[in-house]
RNA sequence: GGGGGAUUUCCCGAGCGGCCAAAGGGGGCAGACUGUAAAUCUGUUGUCACUGACUUCGGUGGUCCGAAUCCACCAUCCCCCA
């Protein structure tokens, strides 16, 4: 099977300009392809995962992949955008994020003897002359055609101001200056990014008379519609400072039937045939497709050995028993100073320092409606205390079925 | 530049000067049922030393015994005209 095919079958092509070309020079290793990251934040996640999914599955296949930092995209960016996209525009920032990116986005692509490239669109897009760049490609593009593109149509309801209009130029710009720099034909990326990145391939098309080509991913999406990778505390990151590999296992072990197979298919590095055969299994079945899912993406992200031990704690603690295997959470002294009681420290707050719960009152509501155990206990006296003593052997504190911590005083 | 409208708790969205920590929905959390799924039902969802207290309704001042509600100014956003 073909490398093109293959990423049809696992449904990763969302819309192409030119198939049978692109199929040639996905095959055969003629493309020189890239795909832009803008550094919001320190950590990629998991949207960046299936990108950098795909980078590595055309490398494998002999082509050479851009990963492009949009350093110089980022200080654009949208204005409305939100709090954290602020700080992201200080040098020493963008500069953080790209080390973190370059570290993480190692791990699946071989950066070395040339194989791919890693580059900063800030190198070339911050030094830009207003006057000169439209002339030389503000000519390019037809407002009116911008305008019925479908990232802007979407905005025309809400607002759209010229900052945001420009990103598009920005992102041909790129393009455009990849292709004669590098040799860059092909663009990859989200689905969204489509008239982006048409744009980028009428400009190089009207500049040099060239053809380039371009290529979404089909967005992940679960049974509801809603993009994955998000939990309500923020996204899925790859960095296990972030998002723990214990976590990570766990958001993969609970996605729901309906979308099992699909992000094993798209996500994961399983030979089809293989895969095929988990199309059949169904009910409680569907806990082995889980328990595959999680295990091969952790393992991707962060290693054999803590994939291994996410679902050696996942096991034991869904199980019976487990708390051997439980996240550790460690009290000191200074956590028993202070409180109502001195020397001993109430389980409100215990909850709240070790994170399972935002707030001593979220903490109160989930014990008066019998949510919380201490080593399978029930608790139901919110006043419940624990000396230094008490802790010293560390108990498991359960808030709901699955969250788990155990809490040691040392 | 002129005219009009908006800004409410995680989101959407009600809100008469006192009965407003603020309707309703979504989302979240917990319980029941289960397969660590979905659907459904129930409870809960500002904070805290919790039958009470404290801090919230874009910002700052003001009127009033009392303001999310009234007034002034500022900020941001949207719409119409130019």
């Amino acid at each position: 099977m073909t490398i093109y095919d293959e990423l049809v079958a696992r449904g990763l092509i969302a819309q192409v300009t030119d198939e049978q070309e692109i199929k040639d020079m996905v095959n055969n290793g003629k493309a020189v392809f890239y795909i832009g990251f803008d550094p919001t934040a320190d950590s990629l996640h998991v949207g960046h995962f299936m990108a950098l999914c795909l980078m590595k599955r055309l490398q494998m296949a002999g082509n050479k992949p851009i990963a492009l930092i949009g350093g110089g995209t980022a200080m654009i960016g949208d204005p409305s955008g939100r709090s954290d996209m602020r700080q992201m525009m200080t040098a020493e920032t963008i500069a953080h994020n790209c080390e973190c990116f370059k570290k993480q986005m190692s791990r699946f692509i071989d950066f070395s003897d040339g194989k791919a490239m890693m580059i900063n669109n800030a190198d070339w897009l911050l030094g830009l002359n207003y006057v000169e760049v439209l002339r030389d490609v503000g000519a390019c593009f037809s407002v009116n055609r911008m305008l019925t593109a479908e990232c802007y149509k979407q905005r025309m309801e809400k607002g759209l101001s010229f900052l945001e209009f420009n990103y598009m130029i920005m992102q041909s710009y790129d393009f455009y200056h990849l292709y004669k720099t590098y040799g860059c034909n092909m663009q990859f990326g989200g689905d969204d990014q489509w008239s982006n990145m048409l744009g980028g391939t009428e400009l190089i098309r009207r500049k040099l008379g060239k053809d380039a080509y371009a290529m979404t991913i089909t967005l992940l999406l679960n049974s509801e519609g809603k993009k994955m990778g998000k939990t309500q505390s923020g996204a899925v990151w790859l960095d296990p400072e972030k998002t723990s590999p214990y976590d990570f296992y766990q958001y993969w072990r609970n996605v729901a039937d309906a979308d099992v197979l699909k992000c094993i298919r798209m996500l994961t590095f399983l030979p089809l045939e293989e895969i095929d055969k988990m199309d059949s299994w169904e009910g409680a079945q569907l806990n082995t497709a889980k328990e595959i899912l999680a295990f091969e993406l952790t393992k991707l992200v962060h290693g054999e050995e803590e994939a291994a031990k996410a679902q050696a704690q996942a096991r034991s603690l869904f199980s019976a028993g487990g708390a051997a295997d439980a996240p550790e959470f460690v009290l000191t002294d200074d956590d028993f100073t202070g409180g109502i009681v001195e020397g001993q420290i109430d389980i409100g707050s215990v909850m709240v320092k070790a994170g399972l719960v935002k707030s001593k009152s979220e903490a109160r509501t989930a014990i008066q409606q019998g949510g919380v155990t201490v080593d399978d206990v029930k608790i139901t006296d919110f006043k419940t205390s624990y000396t230094k003593a008490d802790l010293a052997e560390g108990k498991l504190f359960r808030k709901g079925k699955k969250t788990f911590v155990k809490i040691i005083a040392k």
